[in-house]
DNA sequence: TCTGGGGTCCTAGGACCC
DNA sequence: TCTGGGGTCCTAGGACCC
């Protein structure tokens, strides 16, 4: 058996921890540059925000309701993450961190246990330990264990937060009870495909032929149909190094310059540099995009990518920097607005195992010189030192109007208690 | 005026090899 | 008129996830 544990409306029970007077009022958490809704408690849901709304559009709806609004903390949230996680490790040996807020646990030789209580203590565990209320579904394969989890969520007083598919009976119930569009792995275009087939719920989807699926939606779908129809067909995935490592971000305001976005792209690349040595790889191949404002067509319109090949592999800011403005300056364009820019980088081979070139190769005194940076940065805080080619004086210029402290990872954000 | 930021996997077709 | 049979690698595009 599989059980998938999800944390409720993430972000803003992350938020209502610590500000326990918010539980039962509408929360919403918003985007980098406080621009979109990416979470809702429920009562926010109730009020119609819908996920993705623009926040400028929804600021009347936001003061009409009393809706709290917060910029989104990662550093909170990633840690509050970590937390849930390891309670709910201590539940199996075999785990699936799936995503920040998600984990598969399976349960192998657990035949004499009664899952339901074993769902039942850790929601109880990890509500008390953390303050994060979440929600088990478990059922025989990891598909159905996410079916079985939305049950769990959507009848929070029937279920007990925590919902069992055992029998063919209650796969079948719960399967004709789900929307197709609301499958696991299924998405806008398939969902459409399969509403103007009629195929309306999970059930229908599993009742169609074999080499149709696979015809449709391909080997992942039709791995998709099994699992549904409770053949395990998708497995606990082991945690792998990363394929390609993105910094990316939508600019406050419009850029015009090229030294400005000159900047900005050093410290993306850095940023990639940084996250690259974290796991321990090198990129081959990098990619630089500018894109203008696509929600102003009144402007004139430029973006572009360029995919640039490196003649070594590397992590070390200082090339990639190199590397990353040049692409730039083939790419930019004068007399035009620039939103948006980011550094992508791909091609990976570890570091400790490089194929050193006749012509070129990396400065090998980069090696110590990165490590002396990211311990330094590590002691004393996020971008101590930093390259001449980024702005030295800029910590953070994007929009955050409603952060909150980091209570649980910097001491002098920890919170007060008035006693 | 203001609209996020990351990722993964699969397939078909072209270029190439022996 | 007749024209083999296997492969691999790479890329772009499309779909999906949180």
């Amino acid at each position: 058996m599989f059980a998938l544990v999800d944390c409720n409306n993430f972000y803003a029970s992350c938020e209502r921890v610590f500000r326990p007077g918010l539980t039962g009022k509408p929360v919403v958490v918003l985007s980098n540059n406080d621009g979109c809704v990416i979470a809702r408690s429920n009562e926010a849901k109730a009020l119609g925000i819908p996920m993705g709304a623009p926040a400028f559009k929804y600021e009347k709806l936001f003061r009409k309701h009393n809706v709290h609004v917060f910029s989104a903390n990662f550093a909170l949230y990633g840690d509050m993450s970590s937390r849930v996680m390891s309670i709910a490790g201590e539940f199996s040996p075999e785990m699936e961190i799936y995503s920040i807020d998600e984990a598969f646990l399976k349960f192998t030789g657990f035949e004499n246990f009664d899952l339901q209580a074993v769902g039942t203590r850790m929601h109880e565990r990890v509500g008390k330990w953390t303050g994060i209320p979440i929600s088990v579904g478990i059922a025989p394969t990891k598909a159905l264990a996410k079916v079985a989890n939305r049950i769990a969520k959507k009848f929070p007083g029937r279920t007990g937060n925590v919902y069992l598919i055992d029998s063919e009976e209650k796969r079948v119930k719960a399967l004709r009870w789900l929307p197709v569009e609301d499958v696991w792995g299924i998405g806008r275009q398939h969902s459409a495909r399969l509403r103007s087939m009629n195929i309306n719920t999970a059930f229908d989807f599993t009742r169609i032929d074999d080499k149709r699926v696979r015809r449709m939606m391909s080997v992942v779908g039709l791995r998709l149909k099994h699992d549904l129809q409770g053949i395990p067909t998708l497995g606990l995935e082991e945690v792998q190094p990363r394929k390609s490592i993105a910094t990316t971000r939508t600019f406050e305001r419009n850029y015009t310059l090229l030294s400005e976005l000159k900047e900005r792209i050093a410290t993306f690349a850095v940023s990639c540099a940084e996250k690259l040595r974290s796991q321990g790889s090198c990129c081959n191949t990098l990619i630089v995009f500018v894109y203008g404002n696509r929600h102003r067509p009144d402007l004139p319109q430029y973006g572009r990518n360029i995919v640039v090949k490196l003649p070594f592999p590397t992590n070390s800011g200082i090339e990639l920097v190199k590397f990353a403005n040049r692409a730039l300056e083939k790419i930019f364009r004068e007399g035009y607005y620039y939103k948006k820019a980011g550094v992508i980088t791909m091609d990976f081979t570890p570091e400790d195992n490089i194929q050193l070139n006749i012509f070129a190769n990396g400065n090998p005194r980069h090696i110590p010189l990165m490590k002396a940076v990211d311990r330094i940065n590590g002691l004393l805080g996020q971008q101590k030192v930093k390259l001449a080619a980024q702005d030295l004086k800029r910590v953070w210029k994007m929009k955050q109007e409603k952060l909150s402290p980091r209570y649980t990872t910097n001491i002098n954000e920890i919170i007060t208690v008035h006693t």
